[in-house]
DNA sequence: CGCGACGTTGATTTGCCTCAACGATTGTGG
DNA sequence: CCACAATCGTTGAGGCAAATCAACGTCGCG
């Protein structure tokens, strides 16, 4: 199976696409290597591209005022990374995109893609159903952030991203739950010597 | 100017209609009034409308497990508000939503916008935008919750919603910063008595 | 072998919460 | 139209979850 037959396969769970849509989806969309620690997107940029993770694992992150480092995303094969807000205002990015492990990503220009919307209706409408998804996937963590102690949101995560978590360093797990390193390890000694697990 | 004009006017804002699709949205569109205080949705039932504020201003809440509210989202004339997890998933509505002042909302049954996502596809790419736009300000305020002092988050949603600030009493605005009233309370003294504004 | 990346530990500090009490408004039923 | 009850905001004392800071152990890798 070569490398575009998995996006197409993505697509597909979700909208038809004709034998032409195929080929489009072939020629617009260009793969990309990285080696880990590689950068995708450097603060500063224009994200200028929609990308597709085909094979890898990335992770999306910006710095705050005091220069921490903050996880906003991770992203394994079959998921989607970008800086949504450079892409979509055509503004420098305020997040980097870097590579935690070898990686490839397919990726479909901003022009290109908005010409496939209007050729291929299933693709818009795919990319409809993905924003729904992904804002409701986000107004979930919103709730758990807002209302849950930070060993109640590990142990979620633990059991809703277990593939996650074993691909990441631990400390990238505490930066995307909003804690410091210190405080989950703390927190794993506890969990560790009360509930045998 | 009726009520559905100010949806049309809405939807014109990023897509274009023609007269035929103007007459499906004022076909599909059913107005509902609320009084201060009534509920649009109750937790525990399925969400199974797109939901457009024409008039008044509502609140979205969940409540946890330690029984305490937290809001979700505030909306005015010209927003949209759902449980977009129930709508989609037809479960169960996690979330509340409730009018702060009289309100009139124009909504729309799921399968009716279905159906309409095939019969006017400027439609359909409207809440593409929509969906986009809705993702990339909520992950802005995730990525100030993740980085931001209360009192910083507190200074941005004054100037960002000024016009929301001024119709809704404090605590719920404690509650949309994830703070409690007395702690909201005592940013405010001290933001008085240092910086004048 | 040595160094950098990662995880851990413990002492101390801090941002925000809890609880309880108390004005000031608002609104509402008698 | 007044009286009383809600509703809302404020204050202050005390407490806790999580951060900070500094030091140290361990492993994998060049």
């Amino acid at each position: 199976m070569n490398i575009h037959d998995k996006l197409i396969l993505h697509f597909e769970e979700r909208v038809q696409l004709t034998d032409q849509e195929h080929n489009k989806v072939r020629e617009s969309f260009k793969a990309v290597t990285l080696k880990k620690k590689e950068m995708l997107l450097f603060k500063g940029e224009v994200s200028s591209h929609m990308r597709f993770i085909a094979e890898g694992c990335l992770r999306s992150y910006f710095i705050d005022d005091e220069a921490k480092e903050h996880i906003v995303q991770f992203g394994i094969e079959g998921w989607w990374v970008n800086d949504l807000y450079s892409y979509l205002t055509r503004t420098p990015a305020q997040q980097f995109i870097q590579a935690i492990e070898n990686t490839t990503v397919l990726q479909i220009q901003r022009d290109t893609l908005n010409k496939l919307y209007d050729q291929a209706p299933p693709i818009e409408r795919f990319f409809r159903l993905k924003f729904e998804k992904a804002y409701v996937a986000l107004q979930d963590r919103t709730m758990n952030t807002m209302s849950k102690t930070a060993e109640n949101r590990y142990m979620e995560f633990r059991s809703k991203y277990r593939d996650i978590e074993q691909r990441v360093p631990q400390y990238m797990i505490a930066s995307y739950l909003g804690i410091t390193p210190e405080f989950l390890s703390a927190m794993r000694k506890n969990a560790l010597t009360s509930g045998r697990s």
